[in-house]
RNA sequence: GUCCCCAUCGUCUAGAGGCCUAGGACAACUCCCUUUCACGGAGUAGACCGGGGUUCGAAUCCCCGUGGGGACGCCA
């Protein structure tokens, strides 16, 4: 039995997809929980769309996520690793136009002269007459030796197609996902294999480099599933077995569309900035088309190998939810070890612009406050600003809360009484709970009225954390500065 | 238009002929906890696209519709 090589294949032409992401995901999971490989191949043949800045990009995107794989072009470096290079297709021509030689040798392809402009004719007659289109070649039937000579006649670039054997029988293949699938063999036409500058098309290289590259299984997208006809064919031609296919349904937006740009975010690297940890977008990537055979929702990447399988991917197309993905977030965040979780946090907050204490005990309590209140990493910037040596920014909220008749009162008897008290850079929540006491009888006040003004002079908001955690977190100056900025107003 | 794929709560899904008065999760709603907001806990509501078969029995199998998606490129 040989071994299960696995391949992700993106065409450098943007960002990573969320999409691609999945595809890229479940080859990972399944070379490892198989101990087989997995392999990075750019897909760049499209050299108008194709760029170094994209490859680049994706190959960050793909190291964020951690699917880590034994041969492709490394993502440090842009160099190839592995024994089956190059593994950029840009840079597999020669291996490509060998192939196509030896096929246009055998009959199985042919030099085709035809122009766009005729195609495109044929193709209007066709939709006219209200049938299929496929291009149907007057070189078809014409030797090698004459289309070389034509070739040598004049400044003519020919593109190469292939001959599809013209039965009427049909492919049949089992997909891994969906089980059997049948095509006619008549569904499509000679297609192009080289373009008329000689680079390959994606039917072609995507054939070869999996035979080349030895890999046993392919998962991709099912936009491709159509395609795998006229892959077999040049499995068939070459003689060579095909991998096991398996199309994954792809990823819709909430308009059950095609998830694209206009839903919002579609790259890993949004949803990176964003705020989201990558093992928690692989676990919602995972479960939109795979579940968890003990149902579980919430996974590491270390169960995610332990649980994937091919048998319980799901051949529908599923809604990207990113309220789900939220709450899956939460779920990881909350897991996260606290030095981990600051270290995750702590972009945000200097990106921010906030200052904060180094101390690791502080660190430490701030985030056993927080971390339950955080569903993605960039809501710390919120939850941290009233602890930042800062002014207060009052809300709509706060402002109406300073208004009630009793708060100014409240407040000034609040500061009255942090002045009063100990030497100590911080109070402890013993000390906040006794001033709050003191203010409470001396006032006369108690309830909302109460702690809503303290809380506004704050943190600039009356609703939030519980303030015996929170005071003790925010330096005693801070405290008086804070009540004497909102006594100004 | 032709071919291919798909179809269970709003969303992600479980379900491989009787275990289904269809289970779980997110979201929603209610209540509890709480001097606020969250967190947490307990509940409520909510689905087998339609029609025909097959079968003693169908969410599950078959056919036909319908809907959605994909392909039909010198894009991938």
């Amino acid at each position: 039995m040989s071994s299960i090589r696995t391949r992700f294949a993106p065409s450098p032409t943007g960002y990573l997809h969320v999409g691609g992401a999945r595809t890229a995901l479940y080859c990972y999971l399944f070379a490892r929980q198989s101990g087989g490989d997995f392999i990075l191949r750019v897909e760049d043949t499209d050299e108008e769309r194709s760029t170094e800045d994209s490859m680049r990009m994706q190959l960050a995107d793909l190291q964020w996520l951690g699917y880590e794989y034994q041969e492709g072009v490394d993502a440090k470096t842009l160099r190839d690793r592995g024994l089956f290079g190059p593994y950029r297709q840009s840079q597999r021509r020669s291996i490509y136009r060998e192939h196509a030689d030896r096929l246009l040798k055998e009959g199985k392809a042919y030099y085709c002269f035809l122009t766009d402009e005729e195609i495109e004719r044929q193709r209007e007659e066709a939709v006219r007459a209200g049938r299929p289109h496929q291009v149907v070649s007057p070189y078809r039937d014409w030797s090698l030796t004459d289309a070389e000579k034509k070739m040598a006649e004049g400044d003519v670039k020919p593109t190469v197609r292939f001959r599809v054997p013209d039965l009427t029988r049909e492919y049949a293949f089992h997909d891994l996902v969906r089980g059997e699938v049948k095509f006619p063999s008549d569904m499509v036409g000679d297609f192009v294999l080289l373009r008329s500058g000689g680079m390959p098309v994606y039917n072609f290289c995507c054939v070869i480099d999996d035979a080349l590259m030895k890999i046993s299984h392919v998962l991709r997208a099912e936009e491709h599933l159509s395609n795998t006809l006229r892959q077999l064919m040049i499995y068939e031609a070459f003689g060579w077995a095909p991998p096991q296919f398996g199309h994954l349904s792809i990823i819709l937006g909430p308009d059950r569309q095609k998830l694209s740009k206009r839903h919002g975010a579609t790259s890993v690297n949004e949803y990176r900035e964003r705020g989201y940890l990558p093992e928690a977008l692989s676990n919602f990537i995972a479960l939109l088309g795979w579940s968890s055979p003990k149902s579980q929702e919430i996974l590491s990447m270390q169960e995610l190998v332990e649980q994937f399988s091919l048998d319980r991917l799901h051949p529908a197309a599923a809604v990207f939810d990113e309220a789900k993905l939220k709450w899956v977030n939460s779920q990881h965040l909350r897991a996260l070890p606290h030095d981990e979780l600051w270290h995750q946090v702590e972009p945000f907050l200097v990106r921010a612009g906030l200052k904060l204490p180094e101390d690791a005990g502080w660190r430490d309590r701030s985030l056993q406050v927080f971390k339950t209140s955080m569903e993605v990493l960039s809501d710390a910037v919120e939850l941290y600003r009233p602890l930042a040596k800062l002014p207060l920014q009052l809300n709509d909220e706060a402002r109406d809360t300073l208004k009630w008749p009793s708060s100014r009162g409240v407040i000034e008897e609040w500061r009255a009484q942090l002045q009063l008290c100990g030497s100590a850079a911080y109070l402890s929540e013993a000390e906040f709970s006794a001033i709050q006491d003191k203010v409470k009888t001396n006032r006369g006040v108690k309830g909302k009225d109460l702690f809503m003004p303290i809380r506004v002079a704050i943190v600039g908001r009356p609703h939030g954390a519980e303030l015996k955690i929170l005071v003790p977190l925010i330096e005693k100056s801070t405290l008086i500065e804070r009540a004497d900025q909102v006594l100004a107003l």
